[in-house]
RNA sequence: GCGCCUAUAGCUCAAUUGGAUAGAGCAUCUGACUACGGAUCAGAAGGUUGGAGGUUCGAGUCCUUCUAGGCGCGCCA
């Protein structure tokens, strides 16, 4: 139990014997101003209605009926219209500071998830060609949502979803026949709507290497075998560059072949919500909501495919079936249009599914700035910056932050001409910084940074206002988490380190550890421990390193 | 035209989900290195939160409307 659930405990018991409802959860909060004390709660404000008192009043009431010592409070002000502000004993707070010690590993985890399955999806780029910025940003979030969730208690699987089927890769597979042919001899003809990128070139070269027998180009499924293995074997070294491990690997095409798009089908024929139309098969998709109804199956003659959202929804239904009563899907906001559809069809099978599932954390465009001029991503055209090229320029660390520092659904402009000078002042070093400093201190001191334990200490003496500030920053951490798990928004742990690392950096500044009276050096090394740990524990949740010296 | 997202300091972004005097970084200006790392610290300056209404003790946050930008609206994926 941490300091602010026992206040908030004693809050409710106080306010009950006020006549308040037994639910009442009081929200306690940091006030922006610290004059204000270290606590503040809008209890009093909340309570003016359903007790019909003033807020004031009900706020000396309140404080007339606590037991703040058991708490550690040891002032209690009535401010402005009504806010109870709470002023904590130092040491009483900083002593906070010993769980982290004890569990370094465990500090700030929770268990929200129970252990319960989640799957997490993203990326899921199509084996057409090499991960871009685009990309990026969702393999930065995806990997830090799910270590979020890892974090409180779910037992997470990272997805990574193949497009390996349908009119994409035919188009791959004709655009490396003509490079092929071309090779030969043949003059090059890129097909309509075929891929243009020099990589599809390479791809070629290798294969005419590879397949001897095949100078002439015309076996197309060997071609496309191959360059889908080509690429995804590129796209694996990008995110091992990255840092980002998938736990699962799943084809679309086995989709097909295994019967799951068939049984699908069939499910949505059974279930009343389709009808024929014009020779195409639809679903009654305005039915859960959509705007209008949705072609499954195309016409004879357009070739009478299945329309990309079928095996969509075959692919859903079988997350649920693999035991992922959670599912959050990690993509691009122009593929929010399939929200409403893939939940339309997992709701017209009727198999169970709960109405919100899939979850989606939809992120803005990442626009990419080269030489002053907006590059166009279009693997199409084949002009687009890889993630490769990033960490390259900027490091893995650099990028990783430069994604995650920011809340998804802002659009992203990355410059990468400035992307190096905008890396040496990338607010990760002055996070990555404030670690080593600690480490520094205990190298330094020669001192075993593990055999610090705060047992006997007396903490009482970290009472001055930097160390106090500390102390109350890396006590935020649990709250931090809860906030960042349940909103699945990572970005907020960046923000929680570039403010303890603030508060690192002004303590280290003001007020030196090694070589103090002995009582005053055992309590700072206390603090300087404490610090280390917790950033080296909200780096590690954004996937970045600790280093102990930089 | 319809749907989703966005608009906060010169620039890039926050704001504990409706709380008190809206905060950081970069850039600009002024200062601090004979102590654990100056990749740092202390300070200054910078704002009608896109405009207008509304809801209430209280609005950057919720509602309405307007403006500007992004994305989507296919028998493409």
């Amino acid at each position: 139990m941490t300091h602010a659930d026992a206040l908030r405990a004693e809050l409710s018991r106080a306010a009950r014997t006020l006549g308040a409802p037994d639910d009442v959860s009081p929200i306690l909060e940091r006030p922006r101003d610290p004059s204000f004390g270290d606590w503040a709660t809008n209890l009093a404000m909340t309570l003016a209605k359903p007790l019909g008192k003033k807020p004031r009043d009900i706020a000396e009431a309140l404080i007339a009926a606590m037991d703040m010592a058991s708490v550690g409070v040891t002032a209690a002000e009535i401010a402005g219209p009504g806010f109870l502000n709470f002023r904590l004993d130092p040491g009483f707070q900083a002593r906070g500071l010993l769980t982290i010690l004890e569990s370094p590993n465990t500090f700030g985890r929770l268990d929200i998830g129970h252990g319960e399955r989640v799957v997490v999806e993203f990326v899921s780029a199509n084996p057409t060609g090499p991960l871009h910025v685009g990309h990026g940003r969702q393999a930065a979030l995806g990997d830090a949502i799910s270590t979020l969730l890892e974090y409180t208690g779910w037992n997470v699987d990272r997805e990574f979803y193949y497009n390996d089927a349908g009119a994409q890769i035919a188009n791959l597979a004709k655009s490396t026949q003509a490079q092929v042919r071309a090779i030969g001899g043949a003059p090059l003809e890129i097909p309509e709507g075929g891929y243009h990128g020099d990589y599809i070139r390479e791809i070629a070269e290798r294969y005419v290497a590879e397949h001897p027998d095949d100078a002439a180009g015309d076996d197309l499924a060997a071609m496309q075998a191959y360059a889908v293995a080509a690429l995804r074997h590129e796209q694996d070294l990008d995110m091992q560059a990255f840092g980002v491990k998938f736990d699962t690997y799943y084809l679309e095409s086995s989709l097909y072949t295994d019967g799951s798009v068939n049984k699908t089908v069939e499910g949505l024929r059974a279930s009343g919500h389709t009808y024929e139309e014009e020779g195409a098969l639809f679903l009654r998709t305005t039915d859960f909501g959509d705007d209008k109804d949705r072609v499954m199956k195309k016409s004879a003659a357009k070739g009478g495919d299945y329309t990309y959202f079928v095996p969509d929804v075959a692919y859903h239904v079988t997350k649920w079936e693999r035991g992922y009563h959670r599912a959050i899907n990690v993509q691009g906001a122009d593929h929010h249009s399939t929200i409403t559809r893939v939940r339309a069809g997992l709701q017209a099978l009727d198999i169970g599914i709960p109405k919100g599932y899939p979850d989606y954390v939809l992120h803005q465009m990442v626009t990419v700035m080269k030489g002053g001029e907006e590059v166009k991503i279009s693997k199409r055209a084949g002009s687009y910056v890889t993630v490769r090229d990033l960490i390259d320029e900027v490091g893995r660390d650099a990028v990783r932050y430069f994604y995650l520092m920011r809340k998804g659904d802002s659009q992203l402009v990355f410059d990468v001409d400035l992307a190096r000078s905008q890396s040496e002042e990338n607010p990760v070093y002055y996070v990555q910084m404030a670690h080593a400093r600690m480490c520094g201190i205990f190298r330094v001191g020669e001192i075993d940074a593990t055999t610090v334990t705060g047992s006997g200490v007396d903490l009482g003496v970290l009472a001055e206002p930097a160390e106090q500030e500390l102390v109350k920053q890396l006590l935020d951490f649990p709250a931090t988490v809860k906030g960042a798990a349940d909103n699945l928004e990572p970005h907020r742990i960046a923000a929680w380190l570039l403010e303890t690392a603030r508060a690192g950096h002004t303590w280290y500044h003001k007020h030196h550890v090694l070589g103090e009276p002995e009582a005053i050096t055992r309590a700072r090394l206390v603090l300087a421990r404490a610090t280390q740990l917790g950033i080296a524990a909200g780096l590690r949740i954004l996937g970045l390193s600790a280093p102990e010296r930089m």
